[in-house]
DNA sequence: GTTCCCAAAAGTGTATACACTTTGGAATAC
DNA sequence: GTATTCCAAAGTGTATACACTTTTGGGAAC
């Protein structure tokens, strides 16, 4: 039998797991996500691609990708920023946000196992313990990841996904309106959610998650302060 | 006075309302969308430029925008095909939109107007005339609508975008599994959802709501056919 | 006749080139 | 002194160039 012999002479491997452009759109979601870039920063291009050592050809690819994200706008011949969520677009993130979580919250009542459980818990200890060290990207990161965590449960990576992109915005949000909520008070209110799913009382979770969106919402800064000068001036 | 003598050489004209990239995302995916693209079809970037005019600069910048929405799959060094979903992606897709859509429509009940009635009315009258005339393509765009229609009553952008990108991806899906769902059939069913809408009732509305997407789906074919190779002779 | 292999063709991936727009500031007009 | 104009620097938008990979087809080996 003629074995084929297949040519394999290095390991070119252009992208493998991660992309060059990957790279640079999960390094900017991170970086937004943790609280590293403000809201209107500047992203040129040149100076990205020169991080990364790459063309600008790449930089514009992750740019783009960021942009469909609602991570960072684009404006026409004058650059990428990374986004000024309005308050509107706000109230309507945090509106789908409790429309499909507490839908999600009332299903994984009823089908959540005792292992899940434990995960969930292991995951508020996680939390608990940056918020502890006042770790502000860990905890950041820990608790929108609560979230996902709870989506990914269900089974459905697609509605894991959508959810993931809200909670990106989500935090850009909370960023760009000083969320006065505190982390400590958040943690809670998972712990208070995890507990309802543990009991399998979906109506007392699907309640306690409501109010904890709520809550978040209600201690970001939605009314136009002084340096939202266009919002400010703008006539009603 | 020196008048400033501009270089007006061409009229380069870099997008205007719809810049070229978008114009070539919107084309396929109204192509997909209306089924006159298969699933797998190579998406060639040459082809694509010339047919636009274009480099593949912009092709490509497109062709990354319908990657990101599943429309699209990109196999490295290889090119761009119409996404094939598979069936778990399917199941997926119809489970995000049950979960979504019912949640909606609940809210909807409880908000709704006499007015958007009326324009639900109209919709259903324009889906009814398509699916009269055989206007496959139309009919299509229409039943797809109904859905995103729903959404933006809630007057909630995001939502209605969210959904709109689900709704693609369920297009792609009813064209790759050849629904057998006959389109009288989904509209005489969203005929149904409107009237218990009009009756504010929530729970037959959502009853309604999750048969019709039941119904869609399990007149897919999701079971694998003869010409899907690989899934049939996969080892379970 | 079939299989293997290699070279040419076609196509993708990234970098670079160049035209155009925006921007900031210096020079000019008043 | 203030406002306007204009130019250069910086930056974006699109096209093109080029390296590398995949594909294809034909001929050699068996």
């Amino acid at each position: 039998m003629p074995r084929r012999q297949l040519a394999q002479p290095i390991r070119p491997l252009p992208d493998a797991n991660g992309s060059a452009t990957q790279r640079i759109v999960d390094a900017i979601t991170t970086a937004i996500v943790e609280r590293r870039l403000m809201p209107g920063t500047k992203l040129a291009e040149q100076q990205i691609a020169d991080i990364f050592s790459v063309s600008r050809t790449l930089v514009r690819q992750a740019l783009n990708q960021l942009s469909r994200d609602r991570l960072v706008t684009l404006e026409p011949a004058r650059g990428a920023f990374v986004a000024q969520p309005s308050v509107e677009e706000a109230r309507q993130v945090f509106e789908a946000r409790k429309l499909i979580e507490a839908a999600m919250l009332k299903q994984l009542c009823a089908v959540i196992t005792d292992e899940q459980i434990a995960e969930l818990r292991e995951h508020l200890k996680a939390e608990s313990a940056a918020v502890r060290r006042s770790d502000v990207p860990g905890r950041t990161r820990l608790l929108a990841d609560f979230h996902v965590v709870l989506a990914r449960m269900l089974g459905n990576e697609v509605l894991a996904e959508l959810l993931t992109d809200l909670l990106s915005r989500s935090s850009l949000i909370s960023l760009m309106y000083q969320s006065s909520h505190s982390a400590e008070h958040s943690q809670d209110e998972h712990v208070a959610i995890v507990d309802a799913l543990e009991r399998r009382d979906a109506r007392a979770a699907v309640k306690l998650l409501e109010a904890h969106l709520g809550n978040v919402e209600r201690n970001l800064h939605l009314h136009p302060r002084a340096h939202d000068l266009a919002a400010v001036l703008q006539p009603a």
